[in-house]
Order: structure tokens, then C-alpha cells, then sequence
DNA sequence: TATGAATGAGAGTTCATTCAT
DNA sequence: GATGAATGAACTCTCATTCAT
């Protein structure tokens, strides 16, 4: 039963958010999922291939959202302002996403091999948008991933803030920030 | 002896970096200290209070670091560029610091209150110096925490890929992205 | 399983009597039992609620023991005949029951509240028996409670001398005693 | 010095009863004592010896206090009302005595011999009395443990239900009580 | 003789995982 | 396939005991 499969999966996506990666705990899993303890393991191997299909239906999620009415035929500030507010958007209304985020890039479950295959299978459009930027002059000479982390990182590191109270935001910040994401990338 | 509380404090840094909060026991920072299990409970209370103090002791190493040569009667460029290089180098030489600081903010440890009251007391001087930019109109109109990230978060995902090893750096890398770092906050 | 339950509850019930409130280990419980450490959690919460429950079940069976055979329509001597030749055979074939009952005693486990409802709980039916027998004017002007303990208690502490080979018995003795008893809180 | 070894059994006295035996830390008991915890090895091979020294100078002080100002040269109820209020007055100025002893009782501390071998020792007047008494035909044809256990152990169940607020005594109780244990052991 | 820091075995408890049903 | 009772290793923490000072 597909549906079995996806209600672990978003379970554990909600615990590992809440109570992080060691402090989730399979019964919670399947107390949160409706099924038996033992019924986890016919879907997945142990705890850890768990949390990584987690995290990778998370990514793709998270792709697809960035990426939603981008389009490659628009000016390049166009695409850019799309896809930052997609990111800005995206991170407001999954506060538990940047939790997960932190569970995952803390544990050792990923090895550097696997990240970097995985930015590149889930994140592809977004580099070309920055590498072809670069290609054309408009950008830093930098790697199209610092070009995409100067451009959309802190936008992360912003927003956990945010949803830990730490800082107040508005719409008139978000816009100054944009401006200077843009300007942070933009060659001279 | 000053120094068996220094040893359980760096086994404890370096192993809550690499198994993360709730991953490191106590048995193995004994082990990685060389003391036997019962000896931490002389000097801390319990893991939790442990876990406490390395923050506290990592963020003032940081601060301490951050700040080094850092003269307030010198240009704001100036200041802005050995700040910046004071941070990378920090980070480059300190893997484990980002780590740290994703376990941290994962970890249900700190409360919000707490996190705040830390970092004003750390790291005072560097929002001052964002403030005081800002006041006289050359940074851009945000509060000084956000200016901060601007400038500085980015830096510390950046180095966390490259210590994984995602991603290649170099002076020239580091040159650029300080300048995108400093127009980024930059009135315009 | 009910099975289990009662084999760990047994097994407590024993270590308690031979090794105390605090001497006795749950894994010493889960090796007498038969059951593996975590096993005993699925029963009871902690070990706290075991020893209670352990307490608990003790009392009921005293109870029943001690009550059974006796007919409130036949006269006062009979009953409390019954009442300790019961009380008698109990102790002699549950030497552990002692142990227990001092253990407990002498644990913060209960507070004196909740030993007075359970005693009320458990042995209403032979504090009745001892009011009745005030009212009547046959026994002394005590209350009940006093009254029982004078009549029973101190077979508790025989028992337990003749139980750790102090003293030895015969059911001469048993009878001299029985008369001591009787006098004991017959009005003058 | 005399004195540490002292303090030390003073501390522990006080905190078996309080504590439990168990629940005795000897950390606690060198707090309590003002000496360091490894001083006490000086004095006492072990825990298990602490506990042995502080239960026998606990039985010699009882002893002393049961038999002062009993006069062998009167009469058999006056000894016999001298003992039971020394009892009495000892148990209710020391309700702690009562804790220790259900603590040691409840222990493995001590194997039967040793048990038998200090009653002989601490008590062997007051058995005297007993044994007298019924060689005299005054009381009952039974050993002379058993006509003191009739005469005095009611007592001390008794008076520890009231240390613990379960009872409510009065001088007219214990006259009936003092009445009731010397129809107990008198022969018919 | 006295200290108290250090030890490490063992306590109670949790939880990922298995397997008979 | 699905269950959940059972397992036992591993966790945090305590404490009787030792030993260098």
C-alpha cells in the first residue's frame, strides 16, 4: 500500500522537524503513521534509509517549488526575483523545512559523495540559471553554486531566525534583501 | 585539574560536531577525553549542562577571534575586510565550529531568550559596528543582525561545503567574495 | 501474556524479600523472571510502579488469607481462633511476606495516607471484627486497630525469628500463644 | 581520634534512618560527619562494616536503656512495669530506633547466628527476668524470647505506626497496653 | 593520618529491530 | 502483509572504593 509508504514518510518528516533526527523514535513514527512498529521495516530497511528518503522527497519538493514559474525565456532579474521569492515563500510557509535542514546537514547520515549528487540531480535548473548568468558577464566569476549560495543562502539562515522569533521581518525588508542578493552577485 | 575539564570539553566539541547533539554519549567523550565515565559528573552536572558550556566556551572563542585587530578608528572597509578575513579564517581552521552551531540550533537546548542574551553578550562589538555603519548611512537600512548575516552567514555555509569537501576555494574565490559580501550591505 | 506479568511480579516479590526496597535490581528481576531487562517496561511504567503492584497484590492475597473460613455468626473465640490460626499458617508458609512488609515499611514509598486507605481497603472485614467485639464490651477499650495488633503482631515478629531460625516452635507453643493473645486483649 | 570515628557512626545512624540503609550514600554520611569520604575507610573496612558498628552500639545503647533502674530484688510487676515504660520512653524519644531496626531486619546484613548471638549478648538480663518469671510459674510455660516478644515487640510496631502519624497514643492507652502485654505472659 | 579527585561497575531506562502469530 | 510483544545493547548517571598527594 503506497499510502502506508507516504503516511511513515510524512511522520517522520514532521518528528524529525520537531524533535530532530536521534530524537525521533520509530514507535513515534508509527504511533504518528497509524501502523505497527514492525510495519516500518517492510517499507524501509532501518532508521537511516528513513530519514534519507525523507530528506529526499524533501529536496525534490523544495526543487520544484524554486523552480515554479520560472521561465528561462524572461530577462535574467525576472527569473531571479521569481525564484528568490519561490525560496522566500517556500521558507515562511515550511518553517519545519530549515529544521530538517539542520537535522540532516548535522548528522553524518550523508557523505560528502552523496550531497553533492544530490544538489546536482534536484538542483540542476538552479545552477544553470546561475552559471549561464556568469556566462554571460552578468555575474561574479565565481562557481554557480557561490553565486546561487551568495544569492539565496542567508535567505535560509533569515528566515530560521524569523520563525524562532529571534528577528521581526517585513515586506519592505524582504525587497531591500532581494536587492541585496542581486547586488551580491552582480558583477561590477 | 584545569586541565581534565579543558580535555572533556574539547572531546565533547569535537564529537557533538561530528555526531551531532544527541549522537555523542558520554561514554565516548570519556573515552575521546581519556577519563573514565564518572569523572565528567565532577565537572559537569549532567550532558545537557555540558553540552551548555562548550557553547558558551566556543562562542567566545568565536567572538574573541572575530574581533581580532579589529581597530574602530580605522575606515569601515578596513574594519569590514578584517572581520571578514578574521571569520574565514576561523572558519577554515575550525571545521567543526559550523557544526557546532547547526547541532546547536537544532537542539532544543537554548531557548530563544537565551540564544539572544548570548549572542549580545559575545558578540556586542560586531553588531555595533554594523550599527554604526548604518547610522551614517553607508550600510543599507536594515537592522544590525540582518546586516550581520548578510555580510557573514554566507561565509559559514560556504566554508561548511568546502570543508565537506563539495566545493574547491581560493584567494581569488575569497577576494570576490568579500567584495560581494561588502556591496551587499552597501547603501546604493 | 498474563503469564509474564505474574512471573516478573513473583520474581520482584522475592528479591524484595531477600535483598530489599533498593537492593533489588530490575535486571535481577528480569534474570529471575525470565524476561529480558526491557521486558519488565512493557508492565510496569518504572520500578516504582512495580513495587507497588507487587504491594498491592500482597496485600489482597493476605487478605484473603487471613479471612477465609471465618463465620461472623459464630462466637467471638471462634473467629478470632480462625482469624490466627490463619494468620499463622499464612506467615509460616510465606516466610518472604515478613521481609516484604518491613521493606515497605521502611520505604518512602508509600505515604502514611495511602497505608491507611489500603489497610482500610484490604482489612476492613477484621478491624470490624475487633470493633465488634469492643462494642460488645468483650474487648478491651481500645482502638480496633490497637486491639489487632495486639492479637496479631506479635506473630508477625515470632514468625520472622522462628523463619530466620532464631527460635523454634511447636504447635504447643502455638497454642499457649494463641491463649496469650486472646488474653491479651480480653476486658478484665 | 576517637572522635571522627564518632561522628562518622552518628552520621550514619541518622541517615540509615532516614534514608534507608540503601539509600545511604557514604558521600552523605561523610558530609554529615565533616570528614572526607576516604577517611572513613580509616575507620570502617567497608559500608557493610559502618552499618554492622553503628547497629551494634545501637543495640548496646537500647539495652542500657531498657535496664536502667531495674531492681531484681522487687517484685516481678514492678520490674516488669520499670522495663516496659523504659521501653516506651526510649522508643518515643528515639523514632528513629524503629527505622533502624526494620532496616536491619530487612537487610542481609546479618545471618541468623549473628542475630542470636547479640540478643545473647545485649540482653541477656532483660531475658533473665523473663526466664524467672516462669521458672517462678508467674508466666507462661513458654521460652523466655517468646514472653518477651509477647510483652514488649507490640510495642515497637506500635509506637513506629504512630511516629508515622497512622495512630493516635495516650497515657491511658499505654496503661492499657502495659495491662494487656502483662495478662499476656501471666499463666492462667 | 587525612584528603578528595578519579575510577568503573552497575543502576534504571529507552528504543531500534526482530519474529511468532 | 501486518502486527506488537519481546529483546538486549546502549544510554545517562550514581556511588563504593582507591590512591597519589
Amino acid at each position: 500500500m503506497v499510502n502506508k509508504r507516504e503516511r511513515i514518510l510524512n511522520a517522520a518528516e514532521h518528528l524529525i522537524a520537531h524533535k530532530g533526527f536521534q530524537g525521533m523514535s520509530m514507535q513515534q513514527v508509527a504511533n504518528e503513521a497509524n501502523v505497527a512498529a514492525g510495519t516500518i521495516y517492510r517499507y524501509f530497511k532501518d532508521k537511516e534509509s528513513l530519514l534519507r528518503c525523507v530528506h529526499e522527497e524533501r529536496l525534490q519538493e523544495v526543487s520544484q517549488a524554486l523552480l515554479k514559474g520560472v521561465n528561462t525565456q524572461q530577462p535574467c532579474l525576472a527569473q531571479f526575483r521569481v525564484l528568490w521569492r519561490n525560496c522566500l515563500h517556500y521558507l515562511l510557509s515550511n518553517p519545519d523545512c530549515l529544521l530538517y535542514r539542520v537535522q540532516y546537514e548535522a548528522s553524518p547520515l550523508f557523505t560528502r559523495e552523496e550531497e553533492v549528487r544530490m544538489d546536482e540531480r534536484y538542483f540542476k535548473p538552479v545552477f544553470e540559471f546561475f552559471e549561464h548568468g556568469r556566462e554571460t558577464g552578468l555575474f561574479r566569476d565565481l562557481p554557480a553554486e557561490l553565486l546561487g549560495f551568495l544569492a539565496m543562502e542567508n535567505l535560509m539562515l533569515l528566515t530560521q531566525k524569523h520563525t524562532r522569533g529571534c528577528i521581526q521581518l517585513s515586506d519592505a525588508i524582504f525587497d531591500e534583501l532581494m536587492d541585496a542578493a542581486w547586488n551580491a552577485i552582480l558583477k561590477r
